[in-house]
DNA sequence: ATGACTTGTGCAACCGTTTGTATATTAATA
DNA sequence: TATTAATATACAAACGGTTGCACAAGTCAT
C-alpha cells in the first residue's frame, strides 16, 4: 500500500503534552496560563513540545472550567427586513468589533429574526452561559430586557439611553436633544419659521429626546411648538413619503422639515416633489444619520453624524469594564457633527 | 431579619435536577434529548421539576461532551473601513441569519480588523472548538482560507466561486458572467459602441467573471474588447472618481461605462459630471448591487440586484448541510436582476 | 543538625453534560 | 416455573481544561 498522508482533526491535549513532557497537566495548564509559579526552564521546555505537538487550546473546555467564555453577545433589534438597511447597525457593529477583537473577545451576534422576542435571546444567551456580557442596541422606552439584565446584575452596556427609573446603567449615546436643538435653531436660522418634525418609533427614547430638543429649539426662539406638525413612525421610506405628503397638503404648509433618518427623509422628499414642491426653497429638510445616501442623493441632505462607530466601541469598552471591573453606572456622550448640504441652503 | 429576594444566578444543574427527582443525572440528560428510553412517566415528572426549579442547560458543558457548538462563524473579509459600506455584507449576514435562527445556530462573527488575517481567524475559530461550520464571503482567487478548510475537511460554505483546482466546494453565487454579459449588452442595445468598465479587486474570482462576461457580449456584438477600457480597482468612491477622470480625459471618450458597485460608479458619475460631461447623454453609467443610492442617487443609476440576503441564506443551508449531513460540493447559483433606469435610459 | 521558609510540581476534585454498558424489574414465552 | 426478552434506570467514564492544596527538595539562619 502507498503511504498516505493523514489529516489530523489536530486535537493534541493538555495532557498529551504533559505526559510527552513527563510533567503533569496541571504543570502544562500553569505554562498556558503563565503561572509565575512555573520554573523559567520548564516554561520554556514545554512551550516547545507544545509547538512541535501543535498544540491549541480548546475554547469550550476551558470555558467550562472557568465559567467565563470571552465571548459578548450583540443583540440587534426588530425582526424588521430593514435593520440592515439603516446604516447605524452595521457601522456600530463594526465598532464594536474594532474593540473586542483587540481584547480578545469573540462576537455571538443574534438578529430576532423569528420573533422569538429578543429577552428569549438574551435569556439563551446568559442561561446557556453563552456570553459573559451583552451589548442593547434596541433601547425602547420601558425595556425589558434592560430590567432583566440589570436584575440579575449581568454585564451589559446600551446604546442609548435608559429611560427607566433604574440608575448604574452602562450606557453611550450621543446628545439627541442637543442635536435636534441645533438642527431645529439652524432651520430658524436660515428663516424658517414653521417646522414640523418627523421623529422616529414613538416607543424609543430617542424620539423623545429629539421632540424635546426640537420644542426647546422652536420656543426659545418665539415660535409656537404645534404638536400637529409632530410625526412619528418606523425608519422607512414609506412613513416619510407618507408624512410627507400630509405636510405637503396642509393648507398652512410648513417651510421646513427635521426628519430622523436619511432614508424617511428622501421618502419625504420624493412625496413632496412629486407635488411639485421644491426642496429646499418651498420646504428645507434636515435629517439624520449622514449615510452615503444624503451626501450623494439627487438632492443633498443636510444631516446629523451621530457618529454611530464611535458609538459601538465606546459600548463595547464599557463592557468590558463591566465585565474585567465590575464596573455600573457609566455614562458616555459621543459627539455629534451636523453636515449641512444643500437641502437647507437653498444653493 | 427581613426576608430578601434572592435573585440566583440561577445555576440550577442536571444534578440537582437528578437529585430532587431521584434519578440519576443521566436519566435527567436524556429526559431533555427526549431519548426514548425514558418511560412516559418519568420524562413528565422530570420535566415538572425542571420547570419548577428553573432547570436551564449549560449550552458549553453540552459542547464539551458533544464535541459540537451550535455555533458558526462568518469571517468579513479586510480590515478595510468601508465593508460595512457596500450593503453586501450586512444583507448576506442578515440571510445567514435567518437560516441560523431557525435551525437554532448561533453566529459567531469576526471581522479581521487588526490584520491578524483571516487564516489565524479561521483557526482560532477551529482549532479552539469554537464552531462547526464555516462561511466564507471573502473569495480570492487563490484562497489559503479555502485551501485550509479543504485540507482539514472542515464544514464551510463560500458566497462566490473558488477558482482553485480544487473541487466538491460548496458555494453559492450569482452568475457574473451572464449578469455583467446581459448588463453589457444593455449597453449596446441602447446605442453605446465603446465601453469601459470599472471591475472590482483584480484578484477576486467575480471581478474575473465579470470581465470575461463583459468581454464576450463586447465580441458577440463585434465590437473590439480593449483592455485600455478594462479598469479594476477596490470598491470605494475614490476608485470611481479616478477612473471617472480618466475615461472622460481619454481622446476616444467611451459612451458607456460598467461599473463594479454603486457607490464606486457614483464616484465616477461625480468625476464625469465635474468635468462637463453628460451622464447618460454623453456616457451611459450602469453598475452593480442596487442600493438605495442607485434609487435615490441624484441620477438613478441602473443596476443589478445581485440578490444578497439569498446569497447568505442559501450559504447557510449549504452548511448546515455540510454541518450535519457531510454533504460537500453543492453549488447553488441564485438569478439576479436588473434593475434598468435613468443613467442608461436618456429618460 | 533542626526548623522555617521558599520554590517547583503533582494530585485530585471540579466545571455541567453525554453516553456505552451494566443492572434491576417486569412481562412474555415455552 | 424457569428462561428469555423487553423496558427503565443507574453507574461511571469521558469531554479538555483549571485550581486549591499537599508535598518534596533546596536554601537559609540558628
Amino acid at each position: 500500500m502507498g503511504s498516505e498522508i493523514l489529516i489530523k482533526k489536530s486535537t493534541v491535549t493538555i495532557k498529551e503534552v504533559a505526559k510527552r513532557a513527563g510533567v503533569s497537566p496541571s504543570t502544562v495548564s500553569r505554562v498556558i496560563s503563565n503561572n509565575p509559579r512555573i520554573s523559567k526552564a520548564t516554561t520554556e521546555r514545554i512551550r516547545a513540545i507544545m509547538d512541535e505537538m501543535g498544540y491549541y487550546p480548546n475554547a469550550i473546555a476551558r470555558s467550562l472550567a472557568k465559567n467565563m467564555t470571552g465571548t459578548i453577545g450583540v443583540i440587534l433589534p426588530t425582526t424588521s427586513e430593514d435593520v440592515f438597511l439603516n446604516p447605524f447597525f452595521p457601522e456600530a457593529l463594526r465598532g464594536i468589533a474594532k474593540i473586542a477583537s483587540k481584547n480578545n473577545y469573540d462576537i455571538l451576534i443574534s438578529t430576532n429574526i423569528d420573533k422569538k422576542g429578543e429577552l428569549k435571546i438574551i435569556e439563551n444567551f446568559i442561561r446557556g452561559s453563552k456570553v459573559d456580557g451583552i451589548i442593547l442596541m434596541s433601547n425602547k422606552l420601558d425595556d425589558e430586557c434592560i430590567e432583566y439584565l440589570y436584575n440579575i446584575d449581568f454585564p451589559f452596556s446600551l446604546i442609548g439611553t435608559p429611560n427607566t427609573h433604574l440608575e448604574n446603567i452602562n450606557h453611550v449615546d450621543n446628545d439627541n436633544l442637543l442635536a435636534t436643538y441645533e438642527l431645529t435653531k439652524h432651520m430658524i436660522c436660515i428663516g424658517r419659521k414653521r417646522i414640523a418634525i418627523i421623529a422616529g418609533e414613538e416607543n424609543l427614547t430617542m424620539t423623545q429626546n429629539r421632540i424635546q430638543g426640537y420644542k426647546k429649539a422652536i420656543e426659545e426662539e418665539g415660535l409656537v411648538f404645534d404638536t400637529s406638525l409632530v410625526f412619528m413612525g418606523s425608519f422607512d421610506e414609506k412613513t416619510g413619503s407618507q408624512y410627507g405628503k400630509v405636510i405637503a397638503n396642509m393648507k398652512d404648509m410648513p417651510d421646513g422639515i427635521i426628519v430622523a433618518d436619511d432614508l424617511v427623509a428622501y421618502g419625504a422628499l420624493m412625496a413632496i416633489e412629486e407635488l411639485g414642491i421644491k426642496v429646499p426653497e418651498d420646504i428645507a429638510i434636515a435629517s439624520f444619520n449622514n449615510s452615503i445616501l444624503s451626501k450623494y442623493g439627487n438632492i443633498p441632505l443636510t444631516s446629523v453624524d451621530i457618529n454611530s462607530v464611535e458609538l459601538g466601541s465606546k459600548a463595547m469598552e464599557l463592557l468590558i469594564d463591566a465585565i474585567e471591573r465590575g464596573v455600573r453606572g457609566s455614562r458616555i456622550i459621543t459627539p455629534f457633527t451636523i453636515f449641512k448640504r444643500r437641502s437647507t441652503m437653498g444653493g
